[in-house]
DNA sequence: GATTAGGGTTTG
């Protein structure tokens, strides 16, 4: 009640926490550091605890830990981690040598945001009416600005496309279906947040005796695909007792454990599993469906319904499908309809793009005015946009681009930061296969490649996590370590997921996703991870699969086949100025023309075999299309030459088996492996141009 | 009307 009819009177003096008096009472401002959710306690009320801290609190002092009760549940505030609570008559005693804040008669809360941007007034108060001034606007500014600085009160919000093993982290799903795994132990909640997991998830029988499942068959059907199991253990059991299907809930603390398929030892295998107790602010809470946060969230469902009701109505197989591809569901992975499953998607792009028309010498010459310097952020100073390859396209683009607009409807306004916590694995997680990347650089007799992936695992491995530096120098090599458990609480790690390519030098950029890269102001570099539905040209012979390429001029033409020579008349007739080990070098026919001779050069400059490829990229939020060349599609290749394809026949089978590593063949998009890699954008004049670089096959 | 509970680095 407190405050309604004093709001006028009354003016409050509030405390800082550090000046706080045993036995007193004082009205207090603070950001919540750790919250017990709200429980029925044995005695007549509800009871929760919130430590709350404030910048004038340091050292061994810094929080306050507020005991809470109240008559009904609804009465006591249930903020996040990083909210800004206002207390007002908090009592204040001594408990076992520090002071505790508790209600007392009078007592009154406000929780506000704890974010920057919200508005400042609370979101949720003890009484209907409260005493509101300016003074308290500026004191929840004042917070709010100290609080962002520190790493603590950030959450750890993750998707399931986020999650690695071994990782804690907090999600918003919806609930599709409840269920009881062991009666007052454990809780089957069937969830989704419309992204599918890089991992096999396990599935998780209920106690079929108990007979209780209960589902939204509505909800059921529109995620079909992207349903994941999380169990919930002990007081979770019991806490998330009302929770009912459709409803969106918050996991705090979730935990993605290694869990040992043995069915599938093949491939890693997680379990999603909130374990006992409230340590780490951990539990599962319904929340508002009208959460701002969920926005996102909702516009990707909304997606993948639409893409689940599609299928619905040509009927092709309304067959439930659990996200997850484990255990055993590979015959239900390989039957499932729904968005997870873009063999429709890939055959679609297989028949409405063409993907590469190479470029006249004209356009190469526009594309080289494009360079470019003003690249932002914490690229390093190597900013200048290099020579640029000009595609054209045939008017077919336009179906491929309402695909990607389709899936791409979340329109993300910002990259996504991967904020998830890397907990240390045990060392039992070291697999003898994660030496696999690295052995191969080196088999490939170049040792360079792996050099610069020992460099990147240089800084980040210590002595107690040799598995790690494995993982690192084959996965992603973006993981930033701990050296100890000590230093665990301050650090931000992020998890490390196995992906078919690595990003070099780069370790501090957070990844983005495709529809974020396709929003962004241009020019721009980023970190991705996606799949890739597509690549061209195949790798079918060194001649198809190179081009030729004139650094004087930038002319550029493909590999003059005899045919064409005779019959095309859009590639002119190269002539062959030098041959060297059985390679023969071209004079670029531009610099030739029209001239006699060549003042400055004693010949023409030859033509440089490159590759030149273009990759289609996709994730949950859209797709793009990707060009990579010149030095970087070598570096792609380990340092593979281009010429090395014309040298030796053989060498066709390595990239061959490189591409097939990044893409194989005949397999659904949700089985390919991930990939990371660096993109830069730029404008040229056929609009924006999405160019591949620092990347590195393993 | 007193009482309740009073966190603590996770792992099914």
């Amino acid at each position: 009640m407190g405050d309604k009819n004093k709001s006028k009177k009354v003016t409050y003096s509030y405390t800082t926490l550090n000046e706080l008096r045993p036995n007193t009472k004082a009205d207090v401002f603070g950001v919540v550091k750790f919250i017990k959710p709200p429980y029925k306690s044995r005695g007549s009320d509800y009871c929760t605890m919130i430590s709350i801290t404030d910048s004038s609190m340091t050292g061994m002092d810094d929080k306050l830990k507020c005991l809470l009760f109240a008559k009904e549940e609804s009465m006591l505030p249930s903020p996040d981690v990083g909210d800004i609570v206002r207390f007002h008559r908090l009592s204040v005693s001594m408990f076992r040598d520090s002071l505790q804040g508790q209600s007392s008669p009078g007592f009154a809360w406000l929780v506000f945001s704890g974010r920057q941007k919200q508005p400042v007034e609370p979101k949720t108060s003890s009484s209907p009416t409260y005493s509101f001034t300016d003074s308290d606007k500026d004191k929840i500014r004042e917070l709010r600005s100290w609080a962002s600085k520190n790493d603590e009160f950030k959450e750890n919000l993750c998707s399931f496309n986020d999650v690695a093993t071994g990782c804690y982290f907090d999600i918003y799903c919806q609930v599709v279906s409840t269920s009881v795994i062991e009666a007052g132990v454990g809780r089957l909640l069937r969830v989704w947040d419309a992204t599918q997991c890089l991992y096999n998830v396990r599935e998780v029988s209920a106690d079929s005796q108990l007979e209780d499942t209960q589902t939204d068959e509505q909800v059921h059907k529109r995620a079909r695909g992207f349903i994941y199991d999380v169990s919930v253990f002990d007081d979770h059991f019991k806490s998330s007792s009302h929770i009912k299907p459709g409803d969106y809930v918050k996991f705090i603390n979730l935990h993605a454990s290694e869990w040992k398929d043995n069915n599938r030892s093949h491939r890693p295998a997680i379990e999603f599993c909130l374990h006992r107790g409230n340590s780490f602010g951990r539990c599962v809470r319904v929340v508002s469906a009208d959460l701002p946060d969920l926005i996102s969230l909702k516009q990707r469902q909304e997606i993948v319904a639409l893409d689940n009701e599609s299928f619905s109505v040509t009927g092709i197989n309304s067959q439930t499908a659990v996200g997850n591809s484990s255990g055993n569901s590979q015959a239900v992975a390989g039957n499932r309809s729904g968005s997870n499953d873009r063999d429709d998607v890939e055959t679609d792009v297989d028949n409405h793009v063409q993907y590469f028309s190479h470029a006249t010498a004209q356009g190469d010459k526009n594309s080289v005015s494009e360079k470019r310097d003003n690249v932002e952020s914490n690229w390093g100073k190597n900013n200048m946009v290099e020579d640029v390859i000009v595609i054209s396209f045939q008017s077919q683009e336009a179906s491929s681009l309402e695909l990607g607009d389709k899936i791409d409807g979340t329109k993300a306004t910002k990259p996504v930061t991967d904020k998830i916590r890397y907990v240390e694995s045990q060392a039992s997680s070291s697999k003898a296969g994660d030496t696999r990347g690295a052995d191969k650089v080196r088999q490939a007799g170049d040792t360079r490649g792996a050099d610069k992936v020992r460099q990147v695992g240089k800084g980040i491995a210590t002595e107690n996590q040799r598995y790690i530096f494995k993982r690192a120098a084959v996965s992603n090599a973006r993981a930033e370590m701990t050296v100890n458990s000590n230093e665990k609480k301050a650090d931000q790690r992020r998890c490390m997921v196995q992906t078919s390519t690595v990003v070099l030098d780069h370790p501090h950029v957070n990844c983005s996703q495709i529809s974020a890269v396709l929003s962004h102001a241009v020019p721009y570099k980023f970190r991705v991870r996606a799949k890739m539905l597509d690549f061209h040209p195949k790798p079918d012979s060194a001649k198809t699969f190179l081009q030729l390429y004139c650094h004087v001029c930038h002319y550029l033409c493909p590999y003059p086949e005899k045919d064409t020579i005779q019959n095309g008349s859009t590639v002119p007739r190269l002539q062959i100025g030098s041959t060297f080990q059985n390679v023969p070098h071209f004079n670029c026919p531009q610099c030739f023309e029209g001239k006699d001779s060549l003042p400055a050069l004693d010949s023409p400059p030859h033509l440089k075999y490159i590759f030149m490829l273009r990759f289609i990229l996709s994730d949950e939020t859209g797709m793009l299309m990707a060009n990579i060349w010149k030095e970087d599609a070598v570096q792609l290749f380990q340092d593979m030459q281009p010429e090395d394809l014309l040298r030796k026949e053989s060498n066709i089978e390595i990239v061959r088996d490189y591409l097939n590593r990044i893409c194989p063949p005949n397999t659904a998009l949700c089985d390919k492996p991930w990939i990371e890699g660096c993109l830069r954008s730029f404008h040229n004049a056929c609009g924006t141009v999405y160019q591949m670089f620092d990347t590195f096959i393993v």
